[in-house]
RNA sequence: GGCGAUGUAGCUCAGACGGUCAGAGCAUGCGGCUCAUAUCCGCAGUGUCCGGGGUUCAAAUCCCUGCAUCGCCA
C-alpha cells in the first residue's frame, strides 16, 4: 500500500518518431495521465513523464524519405506528439527528447560508469549484412537466402561492437522478480519474462559503428561508435529527473512506475532492471504492461473512402467519452477491440443513460422540490427510509481505490457504475415524486434528495482521473467551486460533504445520447453493401488460374490520354519498364498514381486503346462509389510475382 | 519445432480449493414508474460451459487427447 504522503512518478515509453502518433500512443499516455490524477486525488505529489525517442537508423531513413535532415525531421514529428497531449487533456510534467543535451550527457555518464565497472566489453562478430538496408540479418529473416527488401544476397562481413554483459545478472533478476510478485504486472507478463529468463540471456549489443550510423550519442570511451537504441532510450527515465543530483531525482525516483505496451516488454522487464543494477541505481517499483487495441475498421465510419482515425473520434463524441471508453473497455493487460459502434454503445448505455440521466433527474428534482437549494438531511428519516447509500458509497470508494492502485481501471469504473446503479434504484424505491405530494413526508424527501446529491458529489470526484472535464462540470453544477480540489479522496470519504443551503445552478445534459439514426448508419457501414453480390463465375481449376501471371509493379509515370474520359497512360516498372493504359482517371489523378505499387496482369495479350498499345492490365475493385486499385500491403520489389 | 494461454448465453467477459457455478454487463422480449436525456426499475430467457475419452458418488472446474485461436521463444 502506497502511503498518502509519498511522491508518485509515472512514465510512458518514449515514442519513436519514425511515424505519426496513433491510438496506441494515446492510450498509453492517457493511462499515465489517469494514474497521475488518481494519485493526486490521494494528495500525493506526482511527476508524469512522456517524450520521444529520436535516435537510430529508422529515424534517419524516415528523414531521408521525407527529404529532410534528421534534426529537422525529429523536430517536426516530436512536435506532433507534444502537441497531441494537451488535446487529450493530458497533463505531463515533462516532455523529454533523447536529443536533449542533458539527456545525452546522462547517457554518456552511465555508459562510462558501467564501462568502468567492467560490464561492457568489445567484441568482433560475423554476420549477414545487406548494404541496401544498412543492417544485419539473421538467417531466419532472409527469404530464400536474400534480403526481403532488396532481394539481394547479403554479404558476410565482420564488425566490432560493444556489448553489455547482461548474462551476468540473469540469476539476480530472476530472483528479484520472484521476490517481488508485482514487479511486473499483470501476472501474465511477469510469467512471460520469467519464461524468457529460463533460457540463457545473451549479452546486449549497445553500439553501432559510425560508418553505419552517425545519428546517435557517441560512446564516451570510443569516438568511433554511437550508442544503439535501448541504452539511449531507457535512460530517459532518469535523465528527465536530472540524475544524478537533481532534487527531482531524489524525490521521485524511489516511487517510479513505468507503463509500457506489451511489445516492448523485454527491454523494460529485462534490459532496464539490469542496466539499473549495473549502474548501481535502485529499481523501479512496478512495470505496468498493457495490450493492444485492435481497430475494427469494418466498424468505423468512413468518409471519402478513408477509414476514420480513431483519434478523430474524440472530436466527434467528446474527449471525456473517448477517455472513458479507453479506460472502461480494455481490461488492463489484455487486448481489446476498438470500434465506433462499441464507443457509441458505451456512450449511450453508461454515460448518457446511467450517469447523465441520473445527474439530470436528481438535479431537476432538487430544483423542483427545493427551488435549487441543497436540502438538509435528517438522520432519523434516513433510517426510516432504510437508505443504504452511505454504505454503498463507502464500499464503492474502497473498491475503486483498490482497483485504481492496481491499474485495473476497468474495474474501478465498474465500481463507480455499480454505485450509479444503486442510486438509480434508490430513486425508484423511495419515489421522491410521491414523497413530494405529502407534506408529512417532507423530511424524507429532503433526506433522499440530499443523499442523492451527495452521491453525485462522490461520483464526480471518482470520475476525475478519467473524465476531468466532466468531473469539473458536475461539481460546478452541484454548487461546488470547480477549481477547488473536490476530487481529493479524503473529501470524498467524508459524509455530508455537500453543504446544505447551497444554491444549485440550472441542470445540464452531461452526455447527449447518440441518436439511433447514427447507430443505424454505422451498422450500415459495417455490413456488406445492400446491392446483391454478383454471381460467382463458374469454377476453374488451379491450372487455369495459374496461367494468369500477376505481378507487382511500381508506377513511374502517369499522364491522361487526350480525348479519353477515363484513360490514363502509365509507365510502370515491373522489373522491365512497360506502358499500360488504364481506365481509372475518374478515381485517381496522375499525381496520386506516381510511386504507387499496383497489381498487374503481366501476360495479358497487348491491346490498343485510343491508339496506344497497352501491355498489361491493372487490377482494381469497382463499386458505385468508385474504383480502388489493388496494392500490396507493404513495399515489394517491382516484378514480384503474386501467388 | 519448443513452451504457454485461451475456447462459457447473440456480443464482451466473471466463474479461488471439483458438489446452488450455469453467472454479470450490453443487445432482445415483456411488465412497472414518470423525477429524468423515450431515460430509470423489475421480470424473462435461450447456453451439448470447443469435440472426444478418463478419474470420481459428483467436473465448466482435475487428467489424457483432438481441434481452433492467440502469445512468447527458436
Amino acid at each position: 500500500m502506497i502511503k498518502m504522503s509519498e511522491p508518485f512518478y509515472i512514465t510512458t515509453p518514449i515514442y519513436y518518431v519514425n511515424a505519426k502518433p496513433h491510438l496506441g500512443h494515446a492510450y498509453t499516455t492517457i493511462l499515465a495521465d489517469v494514474a497521475a490524477r488518481f494519485h493526486q486525488m490521494r494528495g500525493q505529489e506526482t511527476f508524469f513523464l512522456t517524450g520521444v525517442d529520436e535516435h537510430g537508423d529508422k529515424v534517419v531513413r524516415a528523414a531521408q524519405k521525407a527529404n529532410m535532415t534528421a534534426r529537422n525531421y525529429v523536430d517536426q514529428i516530436s512536435g506532433l506528439f507534444r502537441n497531441l497531449w494537451p488535446e487529450l487533456n493530458i497533463r505531463n510534467d515533462a516532455f523529454i527528447r533523447t536529443t536533449d543535451p542533458a539527456h545525452m550527457a546522462v547517457v554518456e555518464r552511465i555508459l562510462q560508469k558501467i564501462y568502468d565497472a567492467g560490464d561492457i566489453y568489445f567484441s568482433e562478430y560475423e554476420g549477414l549484412y545487406c548494404f541496401g538496408c544498412e543492417r544485419f540479418y539473421t538467417e531466419r529473416e532472409l527469404v530464400n537466402g536474400k534480403c526481403p527488401d532488396h532481394e539481394t544476397a547479403p554479404e558476410v562481413i565482420k564488425e566490432s561492437n560493444y556489448f553489455f554483459k547482461m548474462s551476468r545478472y540473469q540469476d539476480w533478476l530472476i530472483d528479484h522478480i520472484q521476490q517481488n510478485p508485482d514487479f511486473i504486472r499483470p501476472e501474465r507478463y511477469r510469467n512471460e519474462v520469467l519464461a524468457f529468463l529460463r533460457a540463457p540471456l545473451e549479452d546486449l549489443c549497445i553500439s553501432r559503428p559510425k560508418t553505419r550510423l552517425q545519428w546517435g550519442i557517441t560512446l564516451p570511451f570510443d569516438n568511433n561508435y554511437v550508442t544503439y537504441v535501448w541504452f539511449d532510450a531507457l535512460l530517459n527515465y532518469i535523465s528527465a529527473l536530472g540524475w544524478p543530483d537533481g532534487a527531482l531525482f531524489e524525490k521521485f525516483w524511489p516511487a517510479v512506475q513505468h507503463i509500457t505496451a506489451k511489445d516492448i516488454l523485454k527491454p523494460h522487464g529485462i534490459y532496464w532492471p539490469i542496466m539499473l543494477k549495473a549502474a548501481g541505481l535502485p529499481l523501479y517499483r512496478h512495470l505496468n504492461v498493457h495490450g493492444y487495441w485492435n481497430v475494427d475498421q469494418s466498424k468505423m465510419s468512413k468518409s471519402l473512402g478513408n477509414v476514420i482515425d480513431p483519434l478523430e473520434l474524440k472530436n466527434v463524441y467528446g474527449l471525456d467519452a473517448f477517455r472513458y471508453f479507453l479506460m472502461r473497455e480494455m481490461v488492463f493487460g489484455l487486448d481489446a477491440g476498438f470500434s465506433e459502434v462499441a464507443l457509441v454503445q458505451r456512450i449511450n448505455a453508461d454515460l448518457a443513460n446511467d450517469l447523465g440521466n441520473l445527474f439530470s433527474r436528481v438535479l431537476s428534482m432538487a430544483h423542483k422540490y427545493f427551488a435549487g437549494a441543497v436540502p438538509e438531511p435528517d438522520p432519523q428519516a434516513a433510517e426510516e427510509l432504510n437508505l443504504d447509500l452511505d454504505q454503498k458509497t463507502q464500499s464503492a470508494i474502497d473498491e475503486y481505490e483498490n482497483a485504481m492502485e492496481q491499474f485495473a481501471f476497468h474495474r474501478a469504473m465498474g465500481a463507480v457504475w455499480e454505485l450509479i446503479g444503486h442510486m438509480n434504484k434508490c430513486i425508484d424505491v423511495t419515489a421522491p415524486w410521491v414523497l413530494a405530494k405529502n407534506k408529512s413526508s417532507r423530511k424524507h424527501l429532503e433526506t433522499v434528495i440530499y443523499h442523492l446529491l451527495e452521491g453525485l458529489r462522490v461520483i464526480s470526484g471518482l470520475l476525475y482521473p478519467v473524465m476531468p472535464d466532466t468531473s469539473a462540470r458536475m461539481q460546478e453544477h452541484l454548487g461546488l467551486d470547480s477549481k477547488a480540489e473536490h476530487y481529493r479522496l479524503e473529501e470524498l470519504k467524508k459524509s455530508k460533504g455537500l453543504p446544505s443551503g447551497v444554491r444549485l445552478p440550472k441542470t445540464i445534459t452531461l452526455f447527449p445520447r447518440v441518436e439511433p439514426e447514427r447507430i443505424q448508419a454505422l451498422n450500415q457501414t459495417q455490413r456488406t453493401p445492400e446491392t446483391p453480390v454478383k454471381p460467382i463465375k463458374p469454377e476453374i481449376s488451379y491450372e487455369v488460374f495459374s496461367q494468369v501471371d500477376l505481378r507487382v509493379a511500381t508506377i513511374i509515370a502517369a499522364e491522361p490520354v487526350a480525348k479519353a474520359k477515363k484513360l490514363v497512360k502509365l509507365q510502370i516498372d515491373l522489373g522491365e519498364t512497360r506502358t499500360i493504359v488504364a481506365g481509372i482517371s475518374q478515381s485517381y489523378s496522375p499525381d496520386q498514381l506516381i510511386g504507387k505499387q499496383v497489381v498487374v496482369v503481366a501476360n495479358l495479350k497487348p491491346a490498343k486503346l485510343m491508339g496506344i498499345l497497352s501491355n498489361g492490365m491493372l487490377l482494381a475493385a469497382t463499386d458505385d462509389t468508385g474504383l480502388c486499385l489493388l496494392t500490396p500491403d507493404g513495399t515489394v520489389a517491382p516484378g514480384t510475382p503474386i501467388s
